[in-house]
DNA sequence: AGTTTATGGCGACGATAAAAGATGTGGCAA
DNA sequence: TTGCCACATCTTTTATCGTCGCCATAAACT
């Protein structure tokens, strides 16, 4: 592989003019910028990134840790990640936690070879998110609670978009109200099942370990979570769903047995994803302002690496979405 | 932040002492790599993976780029990159095609920031490839035609699956078959539009532009182009929807508008998804071994590091995967 | 002669690794 | 027992990797 020696030894010049030519310095002639530029064409020279990035000290890349490279996630915040990324000239790249401390992830992170992380894994542990934060290394985490000065959160209120769906259902008058969790190690499962609680509670509805069953935030758990349900007979008023994936497994599950939604039972979700109200019936839902969490995580990081201050903790308020999964059984109208 | 020149200071020894302390080389004795370990963890050290990378020429690192990261993609495709990279303990990032020459991929690509490259994004044109194509830098199509000499080419048949899926529906005694298609960029649904094309021909059906509507690979479209195909009246006999994802949501336009699949048409999809096999009907249609084209992707790459030789083209076969959404028409049994 | 404009020299950046240097140990002959 | 060398073990010296950019310098203009 050519490297600058070599296009500057054809070009006949010195390596630093070269470089200031490919560089498009302005203090270089237009005949020797040429000079400089055939001779690279011609050895087909490219650049050697990591020098340069070693040189400069700076990537100009984010990246966005992801749990599984192949699974599922909300598009619609990577979107938001992407085009805040490329808005300012920044590269993105994704790379995956699965591994441990062996991880990609966890190199990327402890390596600084990135400019700024955007963190939306639970797999990895909060230790290597301390231990990698620094002061001009700007990490977002966007699925945990994490106090650090050098680490921001974007969170979504969870808890509050819970609560708006339990509310929403006893409302209707729901009395009995299932919930199917998402996997134990989701902080975003964990608050969604505290907002579950708190509502109940709060109208002193006694919340019953029977109606609570464990899925993992997939279609096909929540598809089989459902079975079980309602395997066990006495089918709830309504069901909640901890997300919008598993939701639509269970309506799938409710279709296969002739239970009809909302007739016989109610059906409410979280995350509003795209194909919720293509859906049969469309989903009632929390819609998650995920585009816009996305966006915003970037959007802190340029403003950290800008040098300028931002809060450590953003919370994303929730929107509850009427559609027709869920029917009014109260008698207050 | 500290280097290793802090870390041998504080150490009390030699750069490069410290370095082969903490790269556990067997001629550090134990007390000194203690010294070294301990000044390290003191200080907070953590190697710069940059300097590492230009020293050693060699980052372990398999880039994987799609088209969008945001977008959906094969997932099961991914999970055998992923395995496989992972096996032969090497990372593997992500990065998107978004951007054209200015995007995150043409940079890997060009300033050869890994070891090897999967590409699966159809908006890389072939000239990025070729340009970058050298004998110490595998890169694997997934998605293209293209010859030369240091780029492999991974491919499912996609016209054998597509002549596979409308004999399929000739042989049930359809007579109209409509082709719901992917983008036309796309060099998968062009193999398997030809597929279609070829079948028809042999069995002197004509092909008829009516029947073949244009989608883009995504649920919706084919939710859209199906609801499309309904407003013409005149349903034809069959559906052949260019991949699962499309078949799906045309399944959803048919149930809403009260057509029963298989009864009154019946439905073709290719990938065989996860999805396909949950969804009402179950769904008859061509799999793809897409893990097993991730897989071999990244371990041809491997190979081609270990300095062996290759094959540059590597075609792998279909199957029909029988469920509910075709129906049989035929008089011959 | 003083300034602008182009170009070259050279030392970083941080880490690695081959080769050379510094210890210390044991073996063996005198 | 002593002395000396050979050799193993550990450590330091030194040279790169490829690029960048400060500073110096020389030529060309005011």
């Amino acid at each position: 592989m050519a490297t600058i020696k070599d296009v500057a030894k054809l070009a006949g010049v010195a390596i630093s003019t070269a470089s200031y030519a490919l560089n498009n310095s302005a203090k270089i002639s237009a005949a020797t910028r040429k000079k400089v530029e055939e001779a690279a064409r011609s050895l087909n020279y490219q650049k050697n990134g990591f020098a340069s990035d070693l040189k400069r000290t700076k990537t100009k890349t984010i990246v966005l840790i992801l749990s599984d490279l192949s699974g599922p996630y909300y598009s619609e915040l990577i979107k938001g990640v992407q085009e805040v990324t490329a808005a300012n000239g920044y590269d993105l790249i994704a790379c995956s936690s699965i591994g441990g401390q062996q991880s990609t992830a966890v190199k990327f992170l402890k390596e600084k070879r990135a400019d700024g992380v955007v963190v939306l894994a639970h797999n990895i542990t909060d230790e290597v998110i301390l231990d990698s934060a620094r002061p001009d290394f700007p990490i977002v985490v966007l699925d945990r609670n994490l106090q650090h000065d050098h680490v921001i959160q974007v969170e979504v209120d969870n808890t509050e978009g819970a609560r708006m769906a339990t509310n929403y259902l006893l409302d209707r008058g729901m009395k009995e109200i299932a919930y199917i969790s998402g996997p134990n190690n989701s902080h975003d499962n964990e608050r969604r099942l505290s907002g579950y609680r708190e509502a109940l509670e709060k109208r002193n509805v006694p919340f019953s370990s029977r109606l609570k069953i464990s899925g993992d935030f997939t279609r096909d758990s929540g598809y089989f979570s459902t079975k079980m349900l309602i395997a066990q007979q006495n089918l709830p008023d309504a069901v909640f769903f901890a997300n919008d994936e598993m939701a639509i497994g269970g309506l799938q599950a409710f279709a296969e047995k002739g239970i009809s939604v909302p007739d016989d039972i109610s059906v409410i979700g979280f995350d509003d994803i795209q194909l919720s109200e293509h859906v049969s019936p469309p989903l009632t839902t929390i819609r998650q302002p995920k585009y816009e969490a996305g966006a915003l995580a970037v959007h802190l990081i340029f403003q950290v690496l800008a040098g300028e201050k931002v809060e450590d903790h953003y919370n994303l308020s929730t929107e509850l979405i009427e559609r027709s999964s869920v029917k009014d059984h109260s008698h207050s109208r």
